[in-house]
RNA sequence: GCGCCCAUAGCUCAGUGGAUAGAGCAACGGUCUUCGGAACCGUCGGUCGGGGGUUCGAAUCCCUCUGGGCGCGCCA
């Protein structure tokens, strides 16, 4: 499908150049076009204020220009009309004949309509959630969740091939503690008295509770001797059970799930450290080279760490890659991992992150500069926090209480497809206040039905149609009128819309997209009816066939965002 | 103190240097209802946080101030 501010940009250069050719326009190095639709239909579908950016360098009147211009643009079977308007601006329309073509199009395109080949023959991978097996995933875990798979299914409808992958440790003193709460509360389970910690060791959740008393039910007091081991493996298998469920609620599916555990055991970490140390980059002090006199009063008499030289690629300080116990540092691992993806061949990699882990991602990129890799295949989507507020309050997002702030207490509060609204319905750069009062209470409100019940509608004219025996086949959408077009004028941005989503990373736009559509949409359908018993059989077959395409957007767009597109409500 | 992000209608938020800054919700008033009650139409609502600057043109870019968020571990 064209994505016409393309085809008309070509237009826009091609007139440009034969303008100066013909000796209507002075020389001058031809600019970047952008077209884009303006704000007033009046104005037309499409706009070009290149006339405005050359006005200095053709030395002219911006209007002038625009004229010139103008004259020379070529016909193509898409223009309408091509005119000019104060300052400076050549506003172009569609054809009419051409835009009721593209419900063929649309019909004939189905399930792939404004599908790009932006992303063809090219491999993307996206990683997301990436939350340790340690308990249920929170609402703050669940906005990164829904970016992450909504940027999956752009960059797809972009047409790339696209890999999902959730990276994880189930290792190190987090899952320690894990199988150790867990053990305590199956000995609770077996009526025996145990005495709970009630520091940040011990994790206080209530599914800890329940799956004691499964370990109970499955082995009875086999388990009453045993350390923390067995039990972090069960509540770790559980966990992710739990975790794939709660994903898959929201329609969100990993094709690969990578163990940190694994670069230990390849040996990974390892040669990354030892390339690092060979490229110069690594050094062996208690403090940092660059520490101040305040670092070393702080000093508190640890031995020899292993030191990354992170200052040398703009870095606030250098970090510490082995401590000196000898064990890794996160980060060391995380440059390991990214050197791996990186060697997986992918065009683009992108990461979902919380805001918190900002600084990490950019050790993480310097890490890759000192490894000699090549780290703008890699993009990261930072997104601010999560703040959910229950009667007027903030709520916190803690693991260890587990009180309406998981995915889970979400969706069964709410629905899938208003998470995967409303988590996706704002830029990542927002800070997110997500009432939950509000979204319980409000949900019948959600713009998720209005954008859904475009598609329902669409669904019960067929419904209809098919009880009367009306089909819309061979119908003349020629028939149609304004009312109609405009509805296709605004479809058709889509492929634009998908364009810029999948070039910036920015899946939000769909939404927004989405709730623009409806809204053409609705009073259209107000108004334009096809079953009516006033309505002429042929105009009725063209309705028909208006609606079928209607419905083929709004199916696609919901199915890109991650939602179903139901035929009733 | 330093780094990154944010500040736009009463609320939640869009806005890729271009024409008169938009939408939803809330509020108020209407219309529909032979495929529609999660619908449609209208009204109200703005010093784009403040101040400088760049530009033919700034909500958008730069500087600065104010106010919020997140980080600034030999945690992950």
């Amino acid at each position: 499908m064209k994505l016409l501010p393309h085809e008309i940009a070509a237009l826009v250069a091609h007139a440009v150049q034969a303008a100066q050719a013909a000796g209507d326009l002075p020389a001058f190095e031809l600019p970047a076009i952008d077209i884009r639709p303006p704000k007033r239909p009046e104005q037309g579908d499409y706009a070009a204020s290149v006339a405005l950016a050359l006005a200095k360098s053709a030395g002219m009147a911006p209007l002038e220009i625009a004229n010139r211009i103008a004259k020379h643009v070529p016909s193509a079977d898409f223009i309408g009309s091509v005119e000019i308007a104060p300052p400076g601006y050549i506003n172009f329309r569609l054809s009419e004949s051409w835009l009721k073509q593209q419900i063929e199009t649309i019909i004939a395109e189905g399930e792939s309509a404004f599908a790009l080949d932006l992303g063809a023959g090219k491999r993307a991978q996206v990683e997301f959630v990436s939350a340790n097996p340690t308990g249920p995933l929170t609402v703050g875990r669940t906005r990164g969740g829904v970016i992450g798979d909504s940027t999956a299914r752009v960059l797809e409808a972009a047409g790339y091939e696209v890999e999902r992958e959730y990276y994880f440790n189930n290792a190190g003193r987090q899952m320690r503690n894990l199988g150790n709460s867990l053990r305590l509360r199956y000995l609770q389970a077996l009526g025996r008295e145990v005495q709970l910690p009630d520091d940040d060791s011990f994790y206080q959740g209530k599914y800890l509770i329940d799956f004691a008393n499964e370990l109970v039910k499955e082995q009875g007091e086999a388990l009453a001797d045993a350390d923390w081991q067995p039990f972090k493996d069960y509540a770790e298998k559980r966990m992710f059970e739990w975790i794939k469920t709660s994903l898959g609620r929201i329609q969100i599916r990993h094709d690969v799930f990578f163990n940190e555990n694994s670069l230990y055991e390849s040996g990974a970490i390892w040669q990354v450290l030892e390339e690092l140390e060979e490229r110069g980059y690594v050094y062996k002090a208690v403090l940092p080279e660059d520490a101040d006199a305040e670092d070393k009063a702080d000093n508190d008499g640890k031995g020899e760490a292993v030191w990354f030289r992170s200052t040398q690629f703009g870095d606030t300080k250098d970090r510490v890659l082995v401590k000196s116990s000898g064990e890794p540092t996160y980060t060391l691992p995380d440059i390991a991992y990214h050197a791996n993806k990186i060697g997986r061949g992918f065009d683009l990699m992108v990461n979902i992150l919380g805001s918190d882990h900002l600084v990490q991602a950019q050790v993480v990129k310097y890490g890759l500069m000192a490894l000699g890799l090549d780290p703008s295949k890699v993009r990261v989507i930072i997104n601010q926090m999560v703040l959910v507020m229950q009667d007027g309050k903030p709520v916190r997002g803690s693991t260890r209480r587990g009180i309406f702030d998981t995915l889970d207490d979400l969706v069964d509060e709410t629905s899938p497809d208003a998470v995967r609204y409303l988590m996706l319905a704002r830029s990542p750069d927002s800070q997110h206040t997500f009432d939950l009062d509000l979204a319980v209470k409000q949900s019948n409100d959600n713009p998720v039905y209005y954008i859904q019940n475009a598609h329902v509608r669409c669904a019960g004219i067929f419904r209809e149609a098919a009880a009367r025996g009306v089909s819309d086949e061979g119908a003349d959408v020629g028939l149609l009128s304004a009312d109609e077009l405009r509805f296709i004028r605004k479809a058709l941005e889509l492929g634009e819309v998908i364009e810029v989503a999948a070039r910036n990373l920015e899946a939000y736009r769909i939404a927004f997209y989405a709730q623009e559509l409806a809204q053409v949409f609705h009073p259209i359908y107000d108004s334009v009816r096809a079953l009516h018993s006033d309505v002429p059989p042929e105009l009725q077959k063209a309705r028909l066939r208006f609606y079928r395409a209607a419905q083929v957007v709004f199916k696609r767009v919901l199915t890109m965002m991650g939602m179903t597109a139901p035929d009733y409500m």
